[in-house]
DNA sequence: CTAAAACCTGACGTGCACGTGAGAGACAAG
DNA sequence: CTTGTCTCTCACGTGCACGTCAGGTTTTAG
């Protein structure tokens, strides 16, 4: 498969997966030509790097990770660190759900005192 | 309140204040001589924002949104904007979700496969 | 009154995950 | 063999939420 081929299955843009690469996170053989050629897995290994990355974890964080989740390198000290990071993603959730109740508060005080209470959007189209 | 005060007070820094202030997030008096002077709800007005932030909003969003948490602006359209905001937020919960289910698989893998599956960080030391 | 501490306004620097050309080479189709 | 599409490697640009230094002013403690 070519980078072309890959960044379209994955969405993710050519210039982003050749940053992947760069950041060691993904790795691909070379044709005679020097083009990337990506094997299918790539495709999965594509979508796990997306999914830490929209985790918050840095590339330099992912790259200590990967070869744990390759269950290459298992060692006290990577099983701390996916620990770690795990507690981090929790937090993280943590404050989100904070962030989503605050907001639902608020959704559902503007909500009430609107006029009518039963009101959509389109219902002010007519009103 | 000066500004190191609500910075200690907030644990954010001066700039990061400053920064608000200037992105309209946050208002403050001066005094005679230029200084900022804050009130005491401005510490809960940062914890908002460090909220917002923590949520993956932008200044922008959360300069749109500040008038519908104070509950100034109530219009279909705020009201769209603060679900549509809350429904970006629940996105974002399940995918760290699924980033952390992931994570604790290979937790869990690599604590099984790993010698003796009782032994912790420090046993090693002695082994 | 004076010295230290806090504060002010620019304005450039930073880290990260890419976007965006430039110019040249690789590759499949006719 | 040629044309069009894809790909390559630099290398500078970008957006955001600040960090940081400079040079000067304000406030407070003694």
């Amino acid at each position: 498969m070519r980078i072309g081929e890959l960044a379209t299955k994955t969405g993710v843009s050519v210039r982003a997966l050749r940053y992947y690469e760069e950041q060691g996170l993904l790795t691909a053989a070379r044709s005679s030509g020097g083009q990337r050629r990506y094997l299918d897995s790539a495709v999965d290994r594509v979508y796990l790097i997306q999914m830490l990355y929209a985790a918050g974890l840095s590339s330099r964080t992912i790259l200590d990770l990967l070869p744990c989740v390759d269950a290459k390198v298992n060692t006290p000290q990577s099983r701390a660190m996916l620990r770690a990071e795990r507690d981090r993603i929790d937090q993280q959730i943590t404050q989100l759900l904070r962030a989503r109740d605050r907001l639902d508060a608020v959704i559902v005080l503007s909500e009430s005192s609107a006029s009518g209470c039963t009101r959509t959007d389109t219902d002010v189209l007519v009103s």
